[in-house]
Parts: structure tokens; sequence; C-alpha cells
RNA sequence: GCCGCGUUGGUCAAGAGGUUAAGACGCCUCCCUUUCACGGAGGAAUCACGGGUUCGAGUCCCGUACGUGGUACCA
């Protein structure tokens, strides 16, 4: 307990950073932060097969979009440097060696072919398992079953050769989850896992327990797809570092599909419609683009709050949470054990609830940039926050302040005349040539006054203001939607106001 | 197949043996608004199943079903 806090995410460079991997950067962040500790971002590249350009960078841009800096990581540094796996090759095999040292780890010769030709065996003879375990290890190509002078000379003639653990049969390996309490592991059931690859480089196994421990990590949390491995990182702990020093465990639950079954993935992104990355991601390879959460316009305080009630909540009913809230009550015991399908329904209702809550002056920047990209050219800012301020209630989306917003800034595209024509005569068109006069002699444009003026001559005229407002609602926005008519009208000024109407009821005739 | 983990309305979920089983999203109705939203009021809809334990079980135990993950020189 005296330890302080070190918490790490460790994602591998291959592709978008999921949905899932953005909750697990986020329960360690707040875990780290509410405990005053550290987080530290590791990178595991160590399949080199695997490796995509571009991807390490895209999570780092991906942590800063969602404001959890890392204390520590390859590009902040850190007392523990390198954090880059591939770096760190030379550590991992002394460890590796120490533990054939000690009796728990052999050195393994057995071609890819000869392990094929093992498994077609064990599955002829009606084994339940397939593994490379205690059943089967001595009568393999390995240093356990050959003699030492033996396996001296196939090192020395430069033999492959991977380095797996010696997992003892019939040993339970209890430990306890953070989320799920005790749990026990048969070793029957794991195999010898393969510790040191053919090319030197470590499996996730042994780089997680080394790394842990030389960073000093003292709470480890992982997705639950962990769980079944677990028993040989606990055992690599006990032959290498000791049990006391291991880190706490806990293995986060799924985050699943909206539909039907299994983990959410980026197909199901595609195929129903919504994102799965952070960010947009753009595969080097074949340059598809992958759509983000930040592009189709999220807030990043909407994405971390409803990746945060994914899986946890304080017990309360409250469900909006800002990350220093999040920082103050989150707790790892609160997180829930089974796996949560996506909604993205309700992912939306989030960010909703975000722009209403938040000041324009956090999104109009990129709200000003959405105007840009669809050919309307802000220059005034803070007209711009006026328009964003009287419709940002109806926008769930950040593009939608594009579509609800740019009869502020250009003539409506296209006028719904079908809306007014059923109840369109003489009479009415009267009225709106006078209110052209009047409101052209009006020196106060402000909506209150407006909206007295146009009363007033609706009653000397005899008509019903409310079925002149919409007439008027179609001419200045073109459609059925949109704050009230006299702001509107009020905000984009006398003299469009009037062009508007007077190129509405030409249209009309 | 084997091993692990899980299971409260359609979805997210509160719930630590005694509750009329919260709340939210979505859906429906109504009010507000002569637009669309926002806001307000209401509604439909749930403890996977079977056995125990107990005066009493969504809550504890055991089975079953279902879901999910793992079973690679991937992480």
């Amino acid at each position: 307990m005296s330890h302080k806090v070190r918490v790490r995410f460790a994602p591998s460079p291959t592709g978008g950073l999921h949905l899932g991997g953005v909750r697990t950067v986020l329960f360690n962040y707040l875990f780290a932060k509410k405990h005053g500790g550290d987080f530290i971002v590791r990178i595991e590249d160590t399949d080199q097969s695997r490796f995509v350009t571009g991807a390490e960078a895209y999570i780092f841009d991906c942590l800063k979009w969602c404001g959890l800096t890392p204390d520590e990581s390859v590009l902040h540094d850190g007392a523990y440097a390198p954090y880059r796996q591939s770096e760190r090759k030379e550590i991992y095999r002394q460890y590796a060696e120490q533990l054939i040292k000690d009796g728990h780890a052999y050195y393994a010769f057995d071609t890819p072919a000869e392990l094929e030709q093992m498994r077609e065996l064990l599955k002829i003879k009606g084994s339940s398992s397939l593994q490379y375990d205690h059943h089967v290890r001595m009568n393999m190509n390995n240093s356990l079953r050959l003699l030492p002078i033996e396996t001296q000379q196939l090192l020395d003639a430069g033999t492959p050769y991977v380095i797996r653990i010696k997992i003892s049969a019939d040993e339970f390996i209890p430990f306890t989850d953070m989320i799920r309490g005790d749990i026990n592991f048969d070793t029957n059931a794991v195999d010898d896992k393969v510790l040191l690859k053919a090319d030197g480089m470590p499996t996730y196994h042994l780089a997680v327990v080394v790394d842990d421990f030389l960073m000093k990590i003292t709470h480890a949390f992982r997705g639950e797809e962990w769980l079944p491995s677990a028993p040989v990182h606990i055992l690599l702990w006990k032959y290498l570092f000791g049990l006391n020093k291991m880190p706490q465990w806990a293995h986060l639950p799924l985050i699943l599909k909206p539909d039907g079954n299994g983990k959410l993935s980026k197909r199901d992104g595609d195929r129903l419609g919504f994102p799965v990355y952070a960010m947009d991601w753009s595969d080097p390879v074949t340059n598809e683009i992958t759509k983000g959460f930040k592009e189709i316009g999220f807030l990043p305080e909407a994405f971390i709050n409803l990746l945060a009630v994914l899986g946890w909540n304080d017990g309360t009913e409250q469900e909006i949470f800002s990350i220093v809230e999040l920082i103050e009550k989150f707790s790892m015991e609160k997180v829930h054990k089974g796996g949560a399908k996506f909604d993205f329904e309700k992912a939306k209702w989030f960010n909703h609830e975000w722009i209403k809550k938040l000041e324009v002056d956090h999104y109009a920047v990129r709200v000003k940039e959405i105007f840009e990209s669809n050919g309307i050219a802000i220059t005034d800012d803070n007209y711009l926050k006026k328009v964003m301020g009287l419709v940002k209630e109806r926008c769930t989306l950040l593009p939608d302040f594009f579509i609800q917003g740019s009869f502020f800034f250009q003539a409506p595209v296209s006028i719904d005349t079908l809306a007014i024509k059923p109840k369109w005569d003489e009479k009415r068109n009267l009225f709106f040539m006078e209110l052209i006069r009047v409101w052209e002699l009006s020196t106060l444009w402000e909506s209150t006054d407006l909206e007295i003026s146009f009363k007033e001559l609706a009653a000397a005229n005899q008509l019903k203001t409310g079925e002149l407002m919409l007439p008027l609602r179609i001419m200045l926005v073109g459609g059925k939607f949109g704050p009230g008519v006299f702001e509107i009208a009020s905000a984009i000024g006398k003299e469009v106001t009037i062009k508007r109407i007077e190129h509405t009821l030409s249209l009309l005739q």
C-alpha cells in the first residue's frame, strides 16, 4: 500500500483504436488519477508480422483527443524507458534463460510441421485437448527429453527454437480479481505457452510480466479475453519475481455487438452504420478509411462519458459525468462482470446532453470547420456562436449545426412552398406585402419588436397570427424546423428577412 | 470438444435475504410550443429455467440452458 499506484495501457499498434480499447484506457486513467498515481502507455509491438505503420501515432492522437494524457510513454518520457517492447527485446531473454535455469522453462525445437503432427495425433486419439503440455512434452523435440549434450549441440548449430514455460500438472492457481473476486485455475487446462519466439521476441505472456515488474506496475487492468491466460502470468510472477510483487488484476468486461452475438467489431459498425473507432482510421495498405466518433461529430466529453458508464456506474441515478467527477467517483469494484451490448442511440443521447450542457465556445472551432467544409465561410465568430446558442438543443451530432443553422448564413436551398400553398390566398399575400412595408420602416429589430408588429398587423387584417407564422417560417428557413421565427428574423437582419419574404412571395405567384 | 467468465424490461442498469423491483435510452400517449426541438406528465415492457437453503430469494447453494472469451512462435 505504500507504493505509488502505477497502471498501464498496453496496446498493440495494429490498427484503429476500438471502443473497448478506449474504455480500458479510461478505466486505467481514472483509477490512476483517483489514487494520485501514474498512467503509463506501453507499446506492445512484439509481433512484427502484425505491425502497421502509423498505428502508434494514431493511438496517441486518440488519447489526446480524449484528454487522457499519459504520464509516461514513448512520447511522454519517464524513468522506465524504453516504452516500446520491440526496443526492449534484449531484456526479455535473460528472464527466459533464468526460468530455464530454475527448471520452469525449456527449449523446444519442434518445427511447425511437427506441432501440427502432434495435434493430428492427439485428435486421432480422441484427446480432449490438443495442447502442448505435460501429456505430450516428453515425446517432443525439446530440452526436457533431449540429453543436455544434444540440446547444446542443437543450440550451437543455430537450430531455431522457442522457450516454453513448463506448467506442472495438478496444480491450482488461485488469484483475486478486483472485479470478479476469487478465481481458481487448474493447471491441467493450461498449456506450455511459448515465452520467447524463434525470432528472439518475447510473446505477450513473458513481456507483460517482465515489463510490469520492471515498470513497477501496481494494478493491471485488461480485457476479459485475457482471463484464461492469467494463470500463466501468475506462474511467471511466482517464478520470476515473487507473488508479493505481483500487481492486482482486474479483467474488464467486453463490449458486445448491439444485435446478434459476439464482441463488437469494426465490421459491426460498418454494417450497422456507426463508428467503432475513436477517430478516423485510414488503413495504410488499402487506404480504406474507417469512421471515428470524433469525425462524425462527437464531443470528447460525451465519448468519455458514454464509455465510462458502459459497464460501470456509481450506484446513483447520475448518468452525466465530467472527467473530474469520474475521477472522483470511479471504483473498480463497481465495474460489471458481464459484457454490455453497445447501443448507438444511447451514445448519441450522451452527445446531445453534452452539446446542451457545454458553452458553445468549447466546440465553436469544430462547428466552424463543419460550416466551412460545407462551403459557408464564417466571417463573424460571434454571430456563429449566437446561432449555435439558438440551435444547440436541436443538435445531436456536431454536423447537425450545419443542418439546423445554415439558413442563418445563406438563403435556404429549397423552400417548402407545399407547406404554405394549401392555406394560401390573396388576403395572406397582401398581409405579407404590407408586412414588408412595415418592417422596412422599422427602426427596431429585436425579436420582441418584430413579434409585436407582426401581431398588430395580423389583428388589423383580421388574420390569426398562428396561420401566418408557419408561412413566415418557411420563407425564412425553407422548412418546418428551427428556433422561434422572430429570433431568426432578428438574427439574419432586416434586409435578408425582407429579401426572403419577397422571394417566397414570388414563388407563390 | 475442453477450460474460464457471465445472465434484472428491446438496450444500459440500481439492487449486498423482507422494495409497489429505481433510473436512463428507445418506443407510445398527452401538455407546452400554431414549426422542429427542449421541457413537463403518463404508459407498455424485466429478475433465463429447475431444484434446494430460509418464516421469507432477483439477492445464498446446486444443476440445466443460453451467452461470451480462451484453447497460436496474435495481442
